[in-house]
DNA sequence: CCCTCGACGGGAGTTACTTCA
DNA sequence: ATTGAAGTAACTCCCGTCGAG
């Protein structure tokens, strides 16, 4: 657990609906400049009791902005895990000055965008993939069409993995998709265009791909 | 106009507790 | 008195969406 170095005050930033921050003239206050500890009519330290109407009794307060230093903490939290039990999130809220709502719903929509993030960018290395499966297919095809205009001696491969020829023997021909494919071929072998990704990212994926391999009757494909 | 991100409503799942046959 | 099913409340999570900045 991180110690968050000796706060004082936080600076929140909060917008008050109703409460003009420019109205034209200068000497107003700016809504960057609010400080949500510095709650107007004697607000205590904590911005965590006035639920949801603003000091005035106006209409709730609708956004806030965190502070640099709270979203470090909650990110350097949620590095750590990714979910939190009820004393954690109590504790988290105490250290952050804020409600224990407000950091279950960070915590809910940090999961739920890094989510989409991974989601994209699985997407972007299966499309990736793809365009290299398509293309290597489309070099043993064309392999294959010299191989039988030659229809001469034991054909001859080379790995992708080591550029060492292969013997025949592991050659295979995939029943369904009549493409010729070598017995030792894996998901590295095909060379995944993103070869530096998380583990966590990989097992995914691999997940992904075992599943895909699965629904096609010949595994070597 | 588009993007980010804090907030909200609603639905689903889980657990603890109560009621009743 | 005990037990199991049904009902309910509280809580959490996810998803989709809104809207301020």
């Amino acid at each position: 657990m991180a110690v968050l170095p000796n706060t004082t005050c936080l600076e929140l930033t909060i917008s008050i609906p109703g409460l003009s921050s420019s109205s034209g003239e200068g000497g107003g206050v700016s809504m960057k400049d609010l400080d949500i500890n510095q709650i107007p009519s004697g607000g205590e330290e904590e911005c965590m009791e006035d639920e949801d109407e603003s000091p005035n009794g106006g209409p709730p307060r609708k956004k806030l902005r965190l502070t640099k230093e709270q979203s470090r903490l909650l990110e350097e939290s949620f590095r750590q895990n990714h979910t939190l039990n009820p004393k954690q999130k109590e504790a988290l809220a105490m250290q952050l000055k804020l409600k224990p709502r407000q950091v279950e719903v960070w915590f809910q929509n940090r999961r739920a965008r890094s989510k989409l993030k991974q989601t994209e960018m699985e997407c972007e290395y299966l499309k990736r993939w793809f365009g290299s499966l398509t293309e290597q297919n489309r070099r043993l095809q064309k392999e294959v069409e010299e191989l039988r205009a030659m229809k001469v001696g034991p054909p001859t491969v080379i790995s992708l993995h080591n550029s060492e020829p292969l013997p025949a023997s592991t050659l295979t021909m995939c029943p369904r998709c009549e493409r010729v494919t070598t017995t030792a071929t894996t998901v590295q072998d095909n060379g995944g265009p993103t070869a530096g990704n998380s583990v966590s990212a990989n097992r995914t994926l691999s997940d992904k791909v075992a599943f895909v391999r699965s629904r096609h009757p010949s595994a070597a494909c």
